[in-house]
DNA sequence: CGTAACCTTGATTAAGATCAATTCTCGTGG
DNA sequence: CCACGAGAATTGATCTTAATCAAGGTTACG
């Protein structure tokens, strides 16, 4: 597979022609990442935003007291880091500005892009195509924000991770096959259960404790990293 | 002042030449709400996105259990609902869809106009200049919920208070006056305490208390809505 | 000036964070 | 192939924060 073929697994980038992602390659970096590898810290000046070609990657906040927070889990086909792009736009000041949360690599062999910000924002700016394809992968973004936001702020933290088996299993369902009703459903967790935890905003001994109680409840049976959720269809009703 | 000036006001239309305006405003449709007022429920069905000619809205969603969780505030020159505009594109099925969340006027006489989906979506296409406009809007969305949910999870409700009037007092210290050194800043609340309560994560018993905190570590003083800031540029150094 | 909406205060309770101690799992080297 | 060790996950006891429940107090506005 060549790298411009490869490229067209990344979202942001699948419309374009073959020429365009020439160019693009022309002015970008590839990179391959090991496990546990950090690609940027919140510390470091902005020079562009990332695609995902390959792997899987956490961003995420360390609080003064040293408590972790992922904002986001992306996987192959993502970009992230695109917003200070547009800061220049939005701030009156035209400061220097730096990445706004740390990224690492949470799987081997994570194959990442790095497109530099200014080579594609004149690219941006001639490519209504690749315009609407921002504007998506900005939507997406920020409707599971939203519903992350409040399901936050308005659940416990055993709905909050029901709400997550419960789309990791429907996204299994559509994608193996289309069973409208599918009652028995298993997943493998593709990312560690303190990272799982982190994201759900809490830490691994409350996560822990909400699986022990999915069990109990006889809702869910956990085997290390598989997930089986009893009746999907009936568990899906109830959690809205 | 004309409708097309108004139009002007909102920060992605700030661009268009007049008869761009004039095109929009042919396809859309201005109405005025007062306080309390609904715009529309997370039931109905979407047809299009809003901007803020005027006045005050919440976006918000609430719980099974009647707790209300305000996503979003937004004022005079935002959009709101634009999300699901983005949805076809992402979605494999072709469904009709609602809006995300509800949004009320909490302002009297709050003036705003509804673009519908399609007529937009097509104008979009077309105008690379308004894509711009709107990446950028949904950047500073996402700004703000990344660093929202990051606070929700690992600040208390306190600090998250306290961010939120350094915030206000920083808008209001570079609108006015250019102070680089501003210790003493009084602002006045737009919004009630309980909307704030509910923007915040909380509810209004807490955050009355965390109000008290603030007074009684001599932080801030509360005289209604009037909220004076004691040692600003201290504060802002603490509270990174 | 009276009523409703808004805000504050107090007492109690529940969820989840923290601290501490095992246990489990898996990759690596002997 | 097994044993070891490190990181990951679990479990238990305790403590803190904030939600809930309940009752007054304030403010704004007709």
């Amino acid at each position: 597979m060549t790298n411009s073929d490869e490229l067209k697994n990344i979202f942001l980038f699948s419309e374009l022609e073959d020429f365009e992602l020439e160019n693009i390659l022309n002015f970008s970096r590839i990179k391959v990442y090991s496990k546990g590898e950090i690609i940027f810290f919140d510390t470091e000046p902005y020079i562009g935003f990332y695609g995902i070609i390959d792997g899987y990657v956490k961003i995420y906040k360390i609080s003064p007291e040293g408590r972790e927070h992922i904002i986001h889990l992306e996987n192959s086909g993502s970009t992230f880091a695109e917003i200070p792009m547009f800061e220049k736009y939005l701030a009156k000041t035209n400061s220097t500005h730096c990445y706004p949360a740390n990224a690492m690599s949470i799987e081997d062999n994570t194959k990442v892009i790095r497109v530099p910000e200014s080579d594609f924002l004149s690219f941006l700016r001639e490519n209504p195509k690749i315009c609407m394809k921002m504007l998506c992968s900005f939507a997406r973004r920020l409707k599971f924000l939203n519903s992350h936001i409040g399901s936050i702020i308005l659940d416990d933290v055993t709905k909050r991770l029901l709400k997550y088996i419960v789309k990791k299993c429907e996204c299994n369902c559509t994608d193996n096959n289309s069973v409208k009703e599918c009652f028995e459903c298993t997943i493998e967790l593709d990312i560690s259960k303190s990272d799982l935890a982190s994201h759900l905003g809490t830490i691994t001994e409350t996560l822990s404790r909400s699986f022990k109680k999915l069990q109990n409840e006889n809702i869910i049976s956990v085997k290390g990293k598989l997930i089986t959720i009893k009746n999907l269809t009936y568990i899906k009703k109830i959690i809205k």
